[in-house]
DNA sequence: TTGAAAACTACCCATTCGGGCGATTGACCG
DNA sequence: CGGTCAATCGCCCGAATGGGTAGTTTTCAA
């Protein structure tokens, strides 16, 4: 029974580049370039494509980012498979794009074969990530080793987290609800924070706990 | 200019697994087994490996279990590049060895060739993972797609999460301060929470904003 | 068209929070 | 031995919060 080409959508500004992936990719047996966009804003007018195809989309492009066309194309088809290119590891963009909905990331200078295998585990159900990314994603969360905080503080926060008041961390930690406003006082002053909402936000970003 | 060999230390209290472990790895040009431990507390009382190594760490191991083995070994051996072997996809598992330092992830069934190079791709930098595991680590960046929630809702609850109150979150909003209050009530019910601290955890968590 | 849900507004009230000021003890460091 | 910092405790007070109750209007789907 004969396999059924991975069909392949690509998004991006840079002719040669687009071009050079599309003739990379369709001349590649067990490939299919089914469609081929020159910006977010063409992609997301024209209906985009199927969701069998893997996209792979280029992050750096003029009117819509990629980052953003990956949202908005996202919730609208939940399914899409979205690899991201980019030529720089701009880390903030690949949080942004993860968060976003992408599934991959790959930097531009790939090899074209390890590109083809990214595009095959994506569609296999992988995510495919160049090393120096993959590490950067991994290391978010790793906790943080600069913890400005004491080990007590660090109690108490994590209480803080789940809501609990001054008595309730007063009596789990054994000491006054005086004690454990202190603590908080201290917590806020390091953290160059003012409220539980803040502190809360900034722990779990930060893995402080 | 000769490379080195990369460094290896495998920690599997399954004899049969290591032994192969150690075979196949020690048997391949650019490898070689620095140590062997057959469970998590020796591998802590003996001191481990040096950090150039890459530490093979099963995961399911009777007495310390490989992820708080991790977590011990690395707040003293910060630069420890830890990758983790597993039989089973338990996804919790998989967070909990990443939030304690692990690197990388793979599951047992993985080719020997395969396994090669994740050790090689950890050596150099990268964050190996079989895809099925990559594609949950990377799915949990992934905004929410059931967000119980309503748009203004979310509005209100992200200007929570930043820490603002009743009358700036209005202000922003161009609404009344009494109906901030009633959208938190409303955000407080439907995540069963009451207070800031719990929703702002709920809402990262659960990546509603 | 009817009903449900969302968005909006208002008021009361007890509890909690955050900020400011001050204090003691013990540990650790130079 | 003096200095610094963490941990402990106390008090005052104005502001913010959470819970309860009670409406109107709009919007959207059945």
């Amino acid at each position: 029974m004969a396999e059924r080409s991975i069909q392949v959508c690509i998004v991006d500004d840079d002719d040669l580049i687009r071009e050079t992936l599309a003739m990379i990719i369709g001349g590649t047996p067990g490939f299919e370039v089914v469609s081929k966009y020159t910006s977010g804003d063409e992609f997301l007018d024209q209906g985009g494509c199927t969701d069998e195809a893997v996209i792979l989309m280029d992050i750096d492009m003029p009117g819509t980012r990629g980052t953003d066309c990956v949202a908005r194309y996202k919730s609208e088809h939940p399914d899409a498979q979205v690899l991201m290119l980019t030529v720089h590891e701009d880390i903030e963009a690949v949080f942004e794009s993860l968060r976003a909905g992408a599934i991959g990331y790959m930097v531009k200078h790939t090899p074209p074969a390890r590109l083809l295998q990214a595009i095959e585990e994506v569609h296999l159900g992988g995510a495919p990530m160049s090393p120096e990314i993959a590490r950067k994603v991994i290391g978010s969360f790793h906790p943080n080793t600069q913890n400005p905080l004491s080990e007590r503080e660090v109690e108490v926060l994590r209480m803080l987290c789940d809501g609990e008041n001054y008595k309730t961390i007063a009596e789990a930690l054994f000491i006054s609800a005086n004690t454990v406003k202190a603590h908080i006082k201290s917590i806020y002053t390091k953290l160059h924070v003012n409220s539980r909402a803040q502190a809360v936000q900034t722990a779990l970003k930060n893995r402080l706990v």
